[in-house]
Order: C-alpha cells, then sequence, then structure tokens
DNA sequence: TTGAAAGCGCTAACAG
DNA sequence: CTGTTAGCGCTTTCAA
C-alpha cells in the first residue's frame, strides 16, 4: 500500500515535484492548467502530504500536549472537551497525558512531549509537583507553555484560572448568611494554589464576619476522595456537636460527606448545611442536590488553547508575546444543601 | 535555542554523524570508548532525537488516535484512561478526538488522524453513523485499527466489546425474579450495536419469562441523557399505572427517570425497581443508590490498546495478524434500587 | 571500528 | 511559468 507522494503526482502528469508542490499551495507562478491538473489528480489519488516531511522541514508538528491530573474527574475531562475542539477547530491535534496527580509522571511525560516535538504544552500541575525544574525546562527549549487551574505563581507564563479564593470567600459567606456558626472546612495538606486560595477565601469570610476563626473545623481530606470525605464527616461530628455547616474543598468529598451525614440522619440543610466546589454532575443528582461552586471547565479549556495558540503564532513569527493571566468567573450554585437566605 | 542533533554532538567529538547515531543506538560496531564519549556527550547536552526525522525514515510515528464519541462521560473517560496508560507503557503517544456522536465529525476526525500519520486508531462508532466507508478507507490503507464497545459488527477486524445482550437479559431476569411483573425499557432509537443488544437482551428475558412481552413498554430516549429519562419517566406513569420495573439503557437516563419518580413520590424499589446500565459513579451517590450493570471501562482501553499494539508490530515485522475479538466481562451491581432476592 | 553517501518527502530559494 | 537543487535530521547500507 504505498502511499501517494508528491513524486508519484510529479512522475504521473510528466512535471516537476517543485511545481506540483506549488500547484498544491496555490502559489501564484504556476499556470491555471497545470494547477487544475495536479489539484485534480491529487484529489483522485487522495493525496494526503506526509506530514512527517512537512514537519521536518517547517519544525512543527501541529501538535500539541495537555496534561491532566486525572481524566476522570468531571471537571477535567470538560477542560479536555474544551482543549479538544478549540484546538480542532484550529488545525491542532492533542496528545492527552494523565499525570495521576503523581510529580514523577508529570515530568516523564512532559519528556514525551518534548519527544514528539510538540508545538506547545497545556498543563495543570499535579497536587505533588513542588520542585517545577521540569516545566522550567520547556521553557527554556522556548516551547510555549500555559498553566492551567492548578497552577505555580511564580512561573512567568500565561495562565488560566478562577479566582479560587474569592469563590471560597463567597461560598462561606453564603454560609455565614444563612444563619451557620460554626462552619468546618475541608480542604487538602497539599500545596497546589487552589488548595490553599480556597482555604484562604474561607478562613478571611470567617474573619469578616463576627464567627471566631477555630482552627479545630479545619479538616485535611488527603486523597480529595469521597471516601476522605466519607470518613471526615463522621470525625467531625464527633469533634463538633454543634457544627452546623461544611465548605469543602472538592465536589467528591462534600458528596463523601452527604453520603456519610445522611447515614447518620443528620438532616441538610436544616442542621448541617454543606457546599461543594466544581459543580460536578453528580451534586445536581444527590438528596438533596448539592449546593456548589461553578467551575467553567470547557471555558477554562477553550482559553488555555487560545493562549497557547497565540503564543504559537508568535513564536513563529518571531513576535514578541505578551504573556496573559486570564481569570475565569465562577458562581455560586445554590440548591438544597444549603438553606435559603 | 537551536536544537541538539546529532551533527552537534559529531562535530564536538571529531567524529561522523554515522557514528554518532550508533553509538547512541547500541550498535555492536562502535567502539567502547566512542560509545561511553557520544553518550556522555548526548547526556551532558540533554540530546533528544528529532522524532519528526525519525519518523520519516520509519514512517512510523508512535502515535495511535483515539476517537471517543463523548469524553464526559464517565464510561468513555476511563476508556481513555486506560488507553493513555497501556499507551504511554509501551511509548506511544495518544491524540484524542471526540466525534460528539456526529457522523461528520468522525469522519473529519478520522481524516486529521491520517493527516497526522498516526500509527494506528481506535474508535467507538458514533451513534448516528450508518456508513463505514471512512473506516475502510483506513482499513484500506493498511492502518491497524480496533472498535471498542460500539462496534459494527459487519467490519472485518479487532474487537473489544461487552456482551450487551447477555449483560441486558441478566439485569432484566433480575427484575423479574425479585417479582416484577410490568417491566419497562428505556432503549434508543439509532442502531450502534449496543443499544440493539441491550433491547434484545431485555426481550428475551421477558420472553423466556411467563410475562407477555408488550410493546407499549418499551420507549425511546432520543438523546440518550438524563433529561430524556426525567421526561420519559412522567410518560410511563401515565401509561402504565401498575409499572414496577425499569431497564434503562444507561446509567444517565436511569438517574433522571429516579429524579422524576422521585419527585411524583414513587417509592423506589417498593413500587417501581429501576436498573441502570454503565455504573458511573454517580449511580452510587443517588438516593436510592442505582443498581446497575458494571462496564469496565479502563480494561477496555487497555484491550483495545493491546490489540491495536500487537497489530502494528505484526505490521511492522511483516507479519500477518489474526483479528480478535475480546469480549469483558460485566458484572450486574445490585444496590437500592431494585428488591432483594 | 569508522565514515561517506543515499534517501525518507517536502519546501523554497534561485535559475532558467 | 517551470525545474533544479539543497537541505530539514536521522538511519543504514556499503566501502574503507
Amino acid at each position: 500500500m504505498p502511499n501517494v507522494t508528491l513524486k508519484k503526482i510529479a512522475d504521473e502528469l510528466g512535471i516537476s515535484i517543485a511545481t506540483a508542490s506549488k500547484a498544491l499551495k496555490g502559489y501564484p507562478d504556476i499556470s491555471d492548467a497545470t494547477k487544475k491538473r495536479v489539484l485534480d489528480l491529487a484529489e483522485k489519488l487522495n493525496y494526503r502530504p506526509n506530514s512527517f516531511a512537512q514537519s521536518l522541514r517547517s519544525s512543527e508538528s501541529q501538535i500539541i500536549g495537555l496534561i491532566i491530573p486525572e481524566i476522570t474527574h468531571d471537571f477535567f475531562a470538560k477542560v479536555i472537551h474544551g482543549v479538544i475542539t478549540c484546538a480542532k477547530s484550529n488545525g491542532y491535534a492533542v496528545i492527552v497525558l494523565q499525570s495521576g496527580d503523581s510529580y514523577e509522571k508529570e515530568k516523564e511525560q512532559l519528556g514525551m512531549l518534548l519527544d514528539k516535538n510538540v508545538d506547545g504544552v497545556l498543563i495543570s500541575l499535579s497536587n505533588n509537583t513542588k520542585d517545577i525544574g521540569h516545566i522550567k525546562e520547556i521553557k527554556s527549549k522556548g516551547i510555549p507553555l500555559v498553566l492551567y487551574d492548578r497552577i505555580y505563581k511564580l512561573l512567568d507564563c500565561s495562565k488560566v484560572v478562577i479566582n479560587d479564593k474569592k469563590a471560597a470567600y463567597n461560598a462561606t459567606t453564603h454560609l455565614i448568611h444563612t444563619g451557620c456558626k460554626k462552619i468546618a472546612h475541608i480542604g487538602g495538606n497539599l500545596d497546589p494554589q487552589t488548595t490553599i486560595d480556597r482555604f484562604l477565601g474561607y478562613k478571611a469570610a470567617i474573619d469578616d464576619s463576627d464567627i471566631e476563626y477555630d482552627k479545630s473545623l479545619v479538616y485535611i481530606a488527603k486523597n480529595l476522595s469521597f471516601d476522605d470525605g466519607y470518613q471526615i464527616a463522621e470525625q467531625m461530628m464527633k469533634d463538633h456537636k454543634d457544627l452546623d455547616g461544611i465548605f469543602a474543598l472538592t465536589d467528591t468529598i462534600a458528596t463523601g460527606v452527604l453520603m456519610k451525614l445522611k447515614e447518620m440522619e443528620v438532616q441538610i440543610p436544616e442542621q448541617i448545611s454543606l457546599i461543594g466546589f466544581s459543580n460536578w454532575f453528580l451534586t445536581s443528582v444527590t438528596t438533596p442536590k448539592i449546593s456548589t461552586v461553578n467551575q467553567p471547565g470547557f471555558e477554562m479549556g477553550c482559553k488555555a488553547f487560545d493562549l497557547l495558540f497565540k503564543e504559537i503564532q508568535a513564536k513563529k513569527h518571531g513576535m514578541l508575546f505578551e504573556k496573559e493571566i486570564v481569570e475565569l468567573p465562577t458562581e455560586l450554585i445554590l440548591r438544597n444543601s444549603t438553606k435559603p437566605l
């Protein structure tokens, strides 16, 4: 099944390879007649330029790399969707890699992307990434790079984020406004900016109210998982009989909390109000439905690709590129795990 | 930031490019001394072979394409995860594309994969794909291809599937065994094999029991969505006051049904038993938790890559490759939307 | 044990 | 308007 190449077309038409190439590229210095003959034959033979050869010449792969912590998370799946959609409409394919929240893997994946000569990289840092040498390596090679969601503030590159602190502040404040006096936070023990910021938002909201900040109300979910939420819920109830509000770092945690609380026959929201984070679909099918913060995954993916694309273009044309930090709006979604105002 | 090439290494060491290449590839006819010098320098300069050049020579991209109907579906996300994981451990990267259940897009995506010269393609057919000319084109070019989940029976290639009919039969039979007499099915109006087979399984189970098959109990969900389930549930209750069992084509539909039924204060499972299909995480957080059929997405992804990989290897070494059809086991997951036996 | 040279398929500068 | 040629970086004969 030998592939059809320019040579074959040229030979068949008795013209040179260069002429065939130019005809296909629509160069102005080819007669309409030849152009047509080439185009027709190419069409007929279903000619597809060999991308390896094109890439070798142009040093462009028209492929970008996307590193995701966990594909099976609703939010990240939306991000992938967004990236792929926008990439495709700009002629780019996307290699998707998963870091599984491991620093080692993340580094490895980045290496693979370098090996594949991708034109740019989109990455959301793993929860366990502290050393960013591997990211800097990419940058030092001049490969366009955009961080999304879990960013590293000090890295000088474009970023797409939400305002985690503000969103958390609003969520917690809502709890306060609906009358909660003893509000717990379930956070993570790791340091991606999102985790820290959501905690800071929670704390700021408490500080801005007339509730006293109580350190013992802050719990740590090691894996940010459903099970974590499930277990911590029980612990919380032991520690604080009069708990009346919970702001969880993620929807999965919140869902775990909800499940356990229901088993313990705690009334939600009457006795305890609960707010999650991300607006995973599953929060809208629990009973009660869980209030949460909408995190626009699809848009984030699109925007991230957009910035990357601009940077790739700029690099290609030797223009300088202004880093951008885009902050996407979030929205508090009020459902039935919180009391009405 | 000029990339480090073999030439640079060769020049720096005062040897030829060919020698440098061979040293790196571990050819036996290079002296240990030279070999070491080359390896050391390559290491030091962080040399990465230019994949474009390698690909151009070898006609291999070490990239495969994966076409998914909907990334944001739990099941498909698991498939992606499986494919990516196995691909990576075999040195392959994965370009992920989404068909959005549109035939047109599917065709377009396949074209993009051809353009990118992927070494193989993994595809789950869109619900609207009837004409498989585009698939045949891939095959005719000799590009290894494996179908997973939504397959086309008549296409001669490797496939990874579950036994939808049997799984549906078991689910429905379980409903019957727990005493249901009037069991509805919510299916799709399209013809991927999965939809048909699940319906056939349902029907076979009814036929094998002493319940009379009643066509009016079979409903069609146009989009296989939550909303479809939600709306159809209401219709069903109007049509059949004495309905006592529902087997839904997918978990999303089942969840929609559950939501509506709860709103209508129908007791589940006392009055109506409900079974979904796929075992999405969300079915385990509803109240009651929904019984369903586990569909091993991750394993399916792994296995699909496996078969593809074997085929790629076979092709590469000019060996002939036996198509395989792998059937993965499913499992009925009994939760609280069905009565105990 | 090493190196020269051809060639994968394409593009673009240049010459005719 | 068309063709010749060089070269992208690598691998692999084949000759030295």
